[in-house]
DNA sequence: CTAAACACGGACTGAAGAAGTCGGATATCC
DNA sequence: GGATATCCGACTTCTTCAGTCCGTGTTTAG
């Protein structure tokens, strides 16, 4: 139903979390798992998965964790969402599949590939750094100034 | 995974075939369904499902059939989506639900919901005769003049 | 050295939704 | 009345998501 899953929730859940600590040097899965009342073994298995796509950097061992393997403001939501889900498309038979060649009901696709670009787009344009941000300002006073989807139209 | 379910993918074709076939009377489920290989009866429930949602009219009967209920430049894509698949939502918990009161985790979904209306946005700004001219463009010379998305950054 | 705390990773189970089928009822035209 | 339609609910099957379990490897504290 055009939903993305809670593994991609909770990721961006706890990267968020991660951008509001930045003093911390290591925060351990189980923290954040605390902190949000999410499964600490599904959200390990979620930092691990973005340990290994490069956005996470972790630490094994007592007082170990995981890390921002960059700053926040250049980790952007779709990589988060793309590590997690993998490669997400509007259309259920994308360009490369087996079963889209059989039947020429691929016309209606291509337009909606241009949707998926849209999406694609506005997802890599807002950060970690942003979601921290949004949910200060959100708290102060409504909807931030910042011209996040500033294409709402 | 953000996609669309296949009831929606064959909505989208029976209508994009209406709106291509405008000198018939009325279509049959059936001869659609047979023209893109699609399961009759499947299609034959979507297509019921529509006529609930006003988009398009049936007729019972021998020679009975579907037709659009209005100009197929009036139908978008939103509003075929959202009536075989529901209201879509990207973030798992939306405003409304029940569990999302519970866990302060929806510091996230905030901003998510501002790409949850450009999406929507998006799919509004795109009819049924959109995608009918995108398929006879797209064989012609690749891409379509339309400034169908041109908000694609 | 040892044990606790942590990251890693595969395998497994239950639940939910999607995809498709079946059977029957009703309406219309020839 | 029979053939062809829509209409509609219930049902099975299949896939995927969500979550758990268990074992391994690594680092640090004591």
């Amino acid at each position: 139903m055009l939903k993305l899953t809670k593994k991609a929730d909770y990721g961006l859940i706890a990267l968020k979390y991660l951008a509001e600590h930045p003093e911390t040097v290591a925060v351990s899965a189980k923290d954040i798992a605390d902190s949000y009342g999410i499964p600490a073994q599904l959200l390990a298995k979620i930092l691990q998965q973005l340990t290994k796509s490069g956005l996470l950097k972790s630490h094994a061992g007592m007082n170990g964790g995981y890390a921002l393997a960059r700053d926040a403001r250049e980790i952007s939501t779709y990589e988060v969402i793309h590590s997690i889900d993998g490669p997400f498309f509007i259309t259920s038979c994308t360009k490369g599949a087996k079963s889209c060649e059989l039947t020429p009901s691929c016309t209606i696709k291509e337009p909606l590939a241009r949707v998926n670009e849209t999406i694609a787009g506005v997802l890599k344009s807002i950060s970690i750094q942003d979601l921290a941000d949004e949910h200060d300002h959100a708290a102060a006073h409504g909807h931030g100034p910042s011209p996040l989807v500033s294409l709402t139209r």
